[in-house]
DNA sequence: CCGCGCATCTAGAACGTTCTAGATGGCAGT
DNA sequence: ACTGCCATCTAGAACGTTCTAGATGCGCGG
């Protein structure tokens, strides 16, 4: 109290203006605020009075350019899909108990990847999280040597040797949707694949070769889809207006699956009675009651626990072998999947 | 030339080691990168050619720290809605040629709303653009003694005196929607609410009054709602159970809608023949080909737009009036309406 | 030949924090 | 009383930028 008031007239508190007004060191108010050790328990208290009277916020800019630790970690995530606002959410849960921050950068109509991860480098970001870039893997080579670089459900082949890659095994998710639907009695199921997308050329194989071992060849149908709800639209049409249909469809993923879903009902055609329908991702989508979509899950979670573990790790410098990290799906059974109709 | 290439070793290359390079001062590689006045074209081009070879990337935290403006807009967001992440891509659209960067903090499990405006705040943010903010008032106003703050979709009553408020007119949203069913000679026209959302309480006022003018006060009806898919379709089997059915329903918002949608075409009830169902935001959700929602339009582009106008004006220190600002709904007819069935 | 203005460039101090190295003071052991 | 140690505190230099104020050099009118 011996210090008068010292309000700072129109801006921001400082840390010398808390400790004006607690008469003590800059130091000293860096130490409590920091909750590092050295500060004696009366002072620390005085300190935070101090700080929480005159309205006091660490700047967390300063405090980046000063420690060369940033401890912040850069995500790029596109707004539109459910599966990367869930991964965020994932990556939140993650990043801020081991101490770090997160940087969101959206890809948007006006503003592509590249921008994106500008953005976030010219933050300082100390690592960068990826969901589902489509940028070439020679770009991510690029940014790795720059700073660790973590692809999230983008399989690079061949793999760059510094970017990490966390991945669901994709293939394995479309054979479980596969001998899922074998064993309730389809033969005939088709699949309306995610083209050019991050994971579509795994499920694709995977679906194949699972066809195969349950001697299927015959019924192999693949009709081109995509990754929203249009694109698993305009699959389903094509499906309605052939003569022989089959009994289940696998999609590309639960957007593609909840477009397929709507054409089949709105058509008429039940749900499962006279086909099923098997979505991927496990989304908070496919979860809601009234979509009700048996689909493969993919780990959110887990993958976004393991991309973070995987950045910090590199930050840390510990020497993590190289190779991608891949995660087991396991399939939801809900109400879209049931035994094949009289046919 | 003169100078030794200067690699810096492991660290990131900064400002001085790009004069150091091109052999001129720091000063003047910082007005290069700047694009300032007072540099030859010949030195402009040296230095760029010596930033470009070592990789130089400005650091916008020093940046920062040093002029007393970040340019930076903090925006607030729920990941779950498609509302909010359409609004995103507005903001960033209209920040960007303004020459302002967006920060971006979500709302998540894990992060509430106050954790998500501290993060921003202690990232030096000018200004806080809060997307359907459900905070008390009070710290509205709190926060808006420290930094300009919008509040979009999110009205309040009364308004704290320098929260500025940019919202649709919900209540004439709500009337176009009653009028547009009562032209196709609908009479009893339901609405499913948002409870307590962001907006709830001025689109159940206006569909209320707009009913009245119609002299339809006994077909009035309005259903506890919510904003999500589940909310709609838990409406949507209460008016299932009802053995007199209203011929067409409006809800909350297109999510709701959606759900509503979906609940009515498995039970079998076709829309619009025997039912109509109006939603209410228009986001990317609605205008999907196969769910092609008649919906009240937000006009998405221009609430960003206002919002981050509005921020800008109170940074420039514009005396800009009190007030909301309102922007006009707009019905946007699309496949979920017609006229009432035989009844 | 002087002085002036202009264009170009630079030194050095900020910005708000953290960190290093050391100062201070009290207390126990000799 | 001296020494050494510990706990507590502080001065001052970083960090990478921008900004202010001035230095430098050059052309040109008088």
């Amino acid at each position: 109290m011996p210090a008068t008031p010292e309000v700072p007239d129109g801006k921001r508190p400082t840390l010398a203006h808390v400790a004006a007004r607690a008469g003590v060191s800059v130091a000293l108010v860096s130490i409590v605020m920091r909750g590092a050790y050295g500060a004696s328990a009366a002072s620390r208290e005085r300190v935070l009075k101090a700080a929480e009277e005159i309205g006091y916020r660490p700047d967390t800019r300063a405090r980046v350019l000063r420690s060369n630790r940033s401890r912040l970690l850069g995500v790029q995530f596109g707004l539109r899909h459910p599966f990367h606002t869930d991964l965020v959410e994932g990556i939140y849960a993650a990043a801020e108990p081991a101490g770090y921050q997160v940087a969101l950068s959206a890809v948007a109509p006006t503003r592509g990847e590249r921008q994106a991860v500008e953005a976030l480098l010219a933050d300082r970001c100390e690592a960068l999280v990826l969901l589902g870039p489509e940028v070439p893997a020679t770009r991510l080579a690029h940014l790795a040597t720059q700073v660790p670089v973590v692809s999230v459900a983008r399989r690079l082949r061949p793999a760059p040797p510094a970017v990490d890659v966390v991945r669901t095994a994709d293939g394995e998710g479309a054979r479980q949707a596969v001998d899922h639907l074998v064993a309730l009695g389809h033969r005939a199921v088709a699949h309306i694949d995610g083209g050019r997308a991050p994971g579509a050329a795994d499920r694709r194989r995977g679906y194949r070769t699972a066809m195969h071992r349950h001697g299927l060849d015959e019924h192999i149908q693949v009709l081109p889809g995509g990754l929203t709800e249009d694109d698993g639209a305009r699959a389903a049409r094509t499906l309605l207006a052939e003569k022989t249909r089959p009994s289940a469809v696998l999609a590309f993923n639960d957007r593609c699956a909840t477009g397929v879903l709507d054409t089949f009902l709105r058509a008429g055609v039940a749900v499962p009675g006279e086909i099923s329908v098997v979505g991927f991702d496990d989304t908070s989508l496919s979860r809601l009651a009234h979509i009700d979509l048996t689909t493969v899950a993919q780990d959110i979670p887990r993958l976004a626990e393991l991309a973070v573990g995987r950045a910090i790790a590199r930050l840390d410098g510990e020497a993590v072998p190289d190779g991608e990290q891949v995660v087991a799906p396991r399939l939801v059974v809900r109400g879209t999947t049931g035994p094949p109709g009289t046919d």
